[in-house]
DNA sequence: GTCCGACTAAC
RNA sequence: AUUGUUAGUCGGAC
């Protein structure tokens, strides 16, 4: 069959063999977990190679049908269960390559307030943009977060702002199909359709996801007002109270009726900024902050990685220790404000001594223990004599594992009472 | 600048 | 077991 020759399909295009080598490398990197068919990523390139001609040939003519979703439940953080939709390896490969098609056609269009799953836009720039507001003197917010997201997705409503800018009819069924792949338990076996909602690990869902709530941003564009969006969570930044839950009641409102999306009244707030909480953060007048809730995660899991009953060697746990605490500071080391209560280093070198007190009460069992675990021989002997020896072994093990008081003072672990009198305006 | 791996965070 | 997007840090190959 001969395309005309200028425009070539936007279907020709995802398919591309750049493209999907590239969606493929994608999924591959990501390591995730088979679909409804058990095909794992390993099997995958066997198994679809002699497949790929005849699937690619149903997405080109229109009469590809996606697998459904395998339906798993994870924890939240904040308490409560997701419900993933995880779709077959096969269609996030597909998905993926539509989604590297569409986001350079779609992401111009977005609002300048918008952050999440954007490329070259994060959570960081997000909460410096409220910051900015709070410092040119807003001092009330309006946190807004939606009830069960990406599972209320209206699809006629979604496929209707898709379309505007996407023409390609083919593409946009494919999408369509998508949507209703339906999902299927992993004991029950059965297909239940999915009216409506976009899939929670779908590769095509987050920008699915910000094509609807682009509606919602022009929407507070065209009433001026100062806010910032990450995904379903955003926070409008207002001068007064009163101000604050007009705005509240009447974006509710909007959203109910213009994107039948159902605001979370119990995690929606209008308060003064410094009891906001946005992306693990709160904000006073000049200074961004981690949240109270952020910072005991941190204490928690910290005391998690150094807790005695952990079958591994030293080195290994102060390694752990030391990314856990570099990834956690590379995001919340933006804050401003160190909390006050407690120096973090002396509790961390607190936590680090605990690992090793019991192998000092019983020293004959666990010198043989050190020595299996790889501990070299000195240390072992010098860890079952005395207190005082002992905390030059785990001082010596802390800086092996690249944790020395200067990369401790780096991470902004040091001197925090100090740090926080400067806050305070003590000192 | 591309690609690979480990980890952290937000949603 | 746990999917996805995005950002970042570290290490490696060009
Ligand atoms: N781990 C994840 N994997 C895939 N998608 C996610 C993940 N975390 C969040 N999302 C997406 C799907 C969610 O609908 C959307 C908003 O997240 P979130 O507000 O935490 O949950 P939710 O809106 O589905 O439920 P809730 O009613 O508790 O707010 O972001
Ligand atoms: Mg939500």
């Amino acid at each position: 069959m001969e395309q005309p020759a200028l425009n070539t399909s936007m279907m020709e295009l995802i398919l591309d063999n750049g493209n999907m080598h590239r969606a493929w490398k994608q999924v591959k990197r990501n390591g995730g977990s088979p679909g409804v068919d058990g095909i794992t990523i390993d099997q995958f390139p066997q198994l679809v190679r002699s497949r790929w001609p005849g699937i690619r040939h149903a997405l080109l003519h229109g009469y590809y049908i996606p697998s459904p979703v395998l339906r798993v439940e994870i924890p939240k953080k904040s308490g409560g269960i997701r419900k993933l939709g995880i779709p077959t390896v096969l269609d996030r490969v597909i998905q993926q390559a539509i989604a590297q098609v569409l986001n350079p056609l779609f992401d111009p269009e977005f609002s300048d307030s918008s952050f999440g799953f954007r490329p070259g836009r994060s959570a960081h720039g997000a909460i410096h943009q409220v910051h900015s507001y709070v410092a040119s003197g807003y001092r009330y917010a309006v946190d807004v977060d939606l009830e069960k997201f990406f599972d209320t997705v209206d699809h006629d409503i979604l496929m209707h702002h898709v379309g505007r800018t996407l023409r390609d009819k083919p593409v946009l069924r494919l999408i369509g199909r998508y949507l209703r792949a339906g999902v299927m338990d992993k004991c029950g076996g059965v297909r239940v359709p999915t009216p409506i909602g976009t899939p929670q690990g779908g590769p095509l869902s987050p920008l699915l996801s910000n094509i609807l709530l682009h509606q919602l941003d022009t929407e507070l564009e065209r009433r001026q007002l100062r806010f910032a969006r990450y995904a379903d969570d955003f926070v409008i930044l207002t001068k007064s109270r009163a101000e604050g839950d007009t705005i509240l009641r009447e974006i509710t409102a909007f959203l109910g009726k213009k994107l039948k999306l159902v605001v979370n009244q119990t995690k929606s707030t209008v308060a003064p900024i410094q009891k906001c909480s946005f992306l693990g953060f709160t904000f006073t007048a000049k200074k961004i902050c981690w949240t109270q809730r952020a910072y005991q995660e941190f204490l928690r899991t910290v005391k998690q990685l150094t807790r005695r009953s952990w079958g591994v060697s030293m080195q290994y746990r102060l390694y752990r220790l030391k990314v856990y605490i570099q990834g956690w500071m590379n995001y919340y080391g933006i804050s401003q404000f160190y909390r006050p209560v407690q120096s973090i280093d002396e509790w961390l070198r607190r936590r680090i001594r605990m690992c090793y007190w019991k192998q000092w009460r019983y020293p004959r069992t666990r010198v043989r223990k050190l020595l299996e675990l790889g501990v070299p021989r000195e240390y072992a002997v010098i860890a079952g004599s005395s207190s005082k020896a002992y905390w030059r072994l785990s001082k010596s093990y802390a800086t092996n594992a690249g944790m020395s008081n200067a990369w401790l003072a780096q991470q902004g672990l040091v001197n925090i009472k100090q740090l926080w009198c400067k806050a305070q305006g003590y000192s």
